[in-house]
DNA sequence: TTCATTTGTTAGATTTGTCTAACAGAAATA
DNA sequence: TATTTCTGTTAGACAAATCTAACAAATGAA
């Protein structure tokens, strides 16, 4: 798979970043460094090097110290740069731990394109600028701070079957709230009654064309908007 | 390259996504269905077809119409949230095009980890919840909207030699800009002077442990946080 | 200088994912 | 019914990325 900025594997881009961070401290890069930094084996670190020789992104001749090029300098440091914007996006203004922040940043990092790339740069410098909605964020959007439900939120178990309305948020544990994100319940989806459910029986609802099943209690913490309840109207994903 | 949270590769996720998607209109999906989706040739898909069959997530023989089954049904919609998920944070928060903001997404929904995912839903929820904050974002933070300077802002040319400062924004043209972004100068990274520059002389500026050079006209527009002048003291990244 | 340890390379295997070209089966049409 | 067209599979090739095991070179110590 080539990325389509770089021109190279995301697996390239990571060992051109790893070289880099080995550069920035280490004075010179080896490939037990390398293999170490990556937990990948010595083995696989040798067919790499020689791929980015080919490619003229690092200066390697066999059992020699390994230097980067112009051209690998800059997509090393690119890669840094996405790998540093993510992780900070996951653990300043999502809340993931820094662990799992990194793992996920060096995941995407190979995936974003240059536009992306600085319209979320832009979004640091916006809130930079904004005091008062940094410390919304800061304070306001933490895992131990459950959001405020809203006045005039309508719950799915109320609609009439029939008719719409979209998300506006979940209320319920870790574990349900997991399952109902991952089954699609995502604020602003909008989702329609089929069938109510009853004490023992399932609800029945439709989001994005497919039926589901969810038991009252599931059914209970999917909370809608108010308003605006027109049927059929999908305002996401075409 | 297996994915941690489904157990399956991202090309699988995407077959996956890919039947759900034409299930949900088209009754039935063939394999020319999909390989025209997913712009493969029909030779790419029978062998996917297979090892998704193999791990029991679709249902499968040869030359037959193809169906999810429950797990395969499970990770599909997932994916397809995962999906939906970035590519509104990408076109709704960052206002990147809805074009690049699909393709971005579709390259990065099979790396977000399960935290991460419920984390950006509570985002949008935690946006929904408060209007005035929604609105700060959809009007004060677009590509037409310059961002107003600050009035304390330094410019990294007013730097003491050997001093540091965080980096509040980029004040300058989409090229410039962005070179400066892939560069590693994003808000709340820490600069510091190592030498200042002269009509024809460049600036060398130290991040993140490198040295690099900035012509004076670029160095001009990166501007930096008011006070806190620490040398030495990086802030992000260990 | 010789031997042991560390470091790096090669050989050979495996998995995934893609392609083109050739072929086979099914459906539609004449 | 016979033929054409559409659809799907197979065969064979290739590139990327990893591994283990075996080997080779370089370094350091005795
Ligand atoms: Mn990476
Ligand atoms: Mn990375
Ligand atoms: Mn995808
Ligand atoms: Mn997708």
């Amino acid at each position: 798979m080539t990325n389509a900025d770089s021109g190279i594997t995301g697996s390239l881009e990571d060992y051109l970043e790893t070289i880099y961070r080995i550069l920035a401290r280490n004075s010179v890069a080896r490939v037990k460094d390398i293999a170490e930094n990556m937990e990948v084996s010595p083995a696989s670190v040798t067919p790499a090097m020689k791929r980015l020789a080919d490619k003229q992104l690092i200066r390697y001749s066999k059992r020699s110290y390994i230097d980067l090029t112009e051209k690998g300098l800059f997509i090393a440091r690119r890669t840094m740069t996405r790998h540093k914007l993510l992780s900070r996006f996951l653990t300043e203004i999502l809340g993931i731990s820094r662990k799992q922040a990194e793992s996920d940043a060096c995941a995407m990092e190979h995936f974003l394109s240059e536009s992306s790339m600085e319209r979320l740069a832009a979004f640091f410098e916006f809130l930079a600028a904004r005091p008062e909605l940094q410390a919304l964020i800061d304070t306001g959007f933490d895992e131990s701070a459950p959001l405020k439900i809203g006045p005039e939120l309508l719950c799915l178990t109320d609609l009439e079957p029939g008719s719409s309305g979209r998300i506006a948020m979940i209320n319920a544990g870790q574990q349900v709230r997991r399952e109902l994100i991952d089954s699609g319940f995502i604020q602003g989806t909008t989702v329609t009654l089929i069938r109510p459910g009853g004490t023992d029986l399932p609800f029945i609802v439709n989001l994005d064309g497919y039926d589901q099943h969810l038991s009252p209690e599931i059914a209970e913490s999917v909370l809608l908007h108010p308003h605006r309840e027109q049927t059929g109207e999908d305002d996401n994903e075409k």
